[in-house]
DNA sequence: CGCCAGGGCCTCA
DNA sequence: TGAGGCCATGGC
């Protein structure tokens, strides 16, 4: 039976590294990005696109994330201080933008009762709880913020990696968020490093094979799929 | 034109 | 706890 390391291996050797949290151009930008944000602003980049990215194709999250740069609003104060219907037309582009707008919002309140280098001396366990108390942070947006802000050991889970491994055949198209992500982490060594490249691996492959409508025939994962159409 | 995209909240059983 | 409606842009 193949596992979840298996898979990683397979990944890996045939889309190679992707050195996630991918940031627009402006933001100063991937390869700087190669092991994780370094500075705030970078920090509060990648927290922000978590928000904006919701259900969201990254290109138009990449505008907005554009759009908020240029107006050097990667700053807890600055987002507190604007409107936020002035807000909400910045990221316009990110769709659902007056939600993500109060999101923002909420998001940097909290940040400002909770700094970094507070937030940094949470257990996971405790951090998570911090995060998903805040509106509009749920599961999969606090597990972005933890392993992609801040470095944190969490397996991601999203709507591509329930669809890539219930078709392999390594767990039920019905598991839930939390039972698939202990199933990851009980079979992975907790390594971020690992954790962020796979979440990262199974974006790429779910774009380019497991689409909604898959691409089985030249898949790479052929061969150790269940599902073969 | 319809479908989809790196979800989450609210409501109602 | 789970299913369904809602939010909204832009690419294909």
């Amino acid at each position: 039976m193949v596992t979840f390391s298996d898979i990683y291996g397979l990944l890996v050797d045939n889309y190679g590294a992707q050195g996630w949290w991918p940031v627009t151009p402006e933001g100063m930008v991937y390869p700087e990005y190669s092991g994780g944000p370094k500075n705030q602003k970078q920090i509060f980049e990648v927290m922000f696109g978590a928000i904006l990215a919701q259900n969201t194709s990254w290109k138009n999250v990449e505008k907005a994330i554009s759009e908020l740069n240029k107006k050097t609003l990667f700053d807890v104060d600055k987002i507190l201080a604007i409107s936020q219907d002035e807000l909400a037309q910045v990221i316009r582009s990110s769709g659902y933008y007056n939600q993500k707008a109060r999101k923002l919002k909420y998001l940097c309140s909290f940040l400002k009762e909770n700094p970094l280098n507070e937030l940094n001396k949470c257990s996971l366990g405790i951090l998570k709880e911090k995060l998903l108390a805040v509106s509009g942070i749920g599961k999969e947006t606090a597990d972005s913020i933890m392993l992609y802000s801040l470095g944190m050991p969490i397996f991601i889970i999203d709507a591509y990696s329930v669809r890539i491994f219930s078709r392999i055949g390594l767990c039920s198209k019905k598991v839930t968020y939390d039972g698939l992500q202990c199933m990851i982490e009980q079979n992975l060594d907790k390594d971020a490093q690992v954790f962020n490249e796979y979440h990262a691996l199974l974006v790429e492959h779910a774009k380019r094979y497991c689409r909604k409508k898959p691409e089985c025939e030249t898949c790479i994962l052929k061969s150790v799929c269940k599902k073969k159409i």
